[in-house]
DNA sequence: TAGTGGTCTAGACCACTCA
DNA sequence: GAGTGGTCTAGACCACTAT
């Protein structure tokens, strides 16, 4: 802990902060003066600085110093993880079965997600996810076949349509959407539940670079929770 | 772009990892080889390449190498903010009513959330958010008085808990947890929806160092949404 | 214009872990 | 034991922006 190095300087500077030794807005030393009391090079205090300002504790600006972050925001980081290492996580056992797969004519919505065509198709897939053979989560999900010819060769029968494209196309990029609905029947029956109930449902649409590859909507099962710290 | 920077390496890295001229679980090459190669010091590949690694894309070990990740892991990061920043960002006006404020004995679960001792008391409130004078958000908030004795204090005329307390404790950390719920006839009543709506919830404990805050949980209006891209 | 952070370099030593 | 990443240094120049 006494040893010089930008963990420790960052975790020293971040106690002062919260000690309230500066107070909001505060502007807090030079990197150079805070070397020379560290007792190390400037650019380790650097690191130390960028990384506060990189979680939202200082903004920093040239020349007018590093200050304390008048608006703190606090940031909460979710790792999403493919659904069957979510279930293993828990101990449980993990079980998926596809319902339902045929080349169909999206939704406007759809194809607003995906950017389709007016007559582009798409594979249409519904699966259930299980833990410990109780439901865990309802997908329905659709995949651009003209972007992933490759999905009519996929065996998804032994990996999900999820950890399929996770491992074909690993590094595509999407956004999410979290809501609240209300168990229709279809969903309800489903999960083994009452329509109506309270369900926790994540919209998903993925990319590669420019190319739309799938979209997806979960529902979880009832009493389903989401969890992060910040 | 021609210029050499640690972005710049970052990005072309992180394409040639998308293009597949690496596949899962590959090895890439030496930070000195790719030093050599973008012409730069090894520092600088050096920081694009923990980027990287902070962002899922690489595993690094020593002595092992870089390799790209063969369990990539999408990471969604989400901006908590003040309530009446998340309703102005809407460009709508936004207000807050305190509808209950009261030192009570707070429930066991809650008790427990802020490890408070048997005979401990909170302050609870309950606040309206509006956004346009439609309801947005319905808040129940426990209060540790020993932690925060200034809560007697402050102006919850005009500033909702929420912001005064970001304020007052503005390095807190906590958890936080994302559910579905039905609402009961008091949430229903409050959000101005019927009993039974699916409503998306927040449950937040905070605490500064060891010593816990705050415990809350909000009820958003039907229909909300939160959305992040990863 | 001057002060501050942003970045890069060349070199060094250390810490880990694979073979 | 040897190869790789992790970190630190001392110095330099640049880019931004507050004054």
């Amino acid at each position: 802990m006494t040893k010089n190095s930008h963990t420790a300087i960052r975790q020293s500077l971040e106690k002062r902060i919260q000690s309230g030794e500066w107070s909001l807005g505060d502007r807090i030393p030079d990197e150079i003066d805070l070397s020379q009391e560290y007792g190390c090079a400037r650019t380790t205090v650097n690191r130390a600085l960028q990384a506060l300002a990189n979680d939202g504790f200082v903004v920093r600006k040239r020349k007018g110093g590093t200050r304390v972050n008048p608006l703190p925001v606090r940031q909460a980081k979710f790792d999403i993880p493919i659904i069957r290492e979510q279930v293993e996580a828990t101990g449980s056992v993990y079980r998926h079965h596809v319902t339902e797969k045929a080349i169909a004519s999206p939704t406007p919505s759809i194809r607003t997600r995906l950017r389709l065509g007016h007559d582009d198709e798409t594979l249409y897939m519904e699966t259930m996810h299980f833990a410990d053979e109780q439901p865990f989560a309802f997908e329905m999900r659709w995949i651009n076949t003209i972007a992933v010819p490759s999905v009519f060769n996929a065996p998804f029968d032994r990996l999900s349509a999820n950890e399929w494209l996770v491992q074909t196309m690993p590094f595509s990029s999407g956004d999410v959407e979290f809501s609240a609905v209300n168990a229709d029947r279809r969903v309800a029956r489903a999960l083994g539940t009452k329509p109506g109930t309270a369900i926790f449902s994540i919209n998903r649409t993925t990319w590669l670079g420019d190319r739309f590859i799938t979209a997806m909507t979960l529902f979880h099962r009832a009493g389903f929770q989401l969890y992060t710290k910040l």
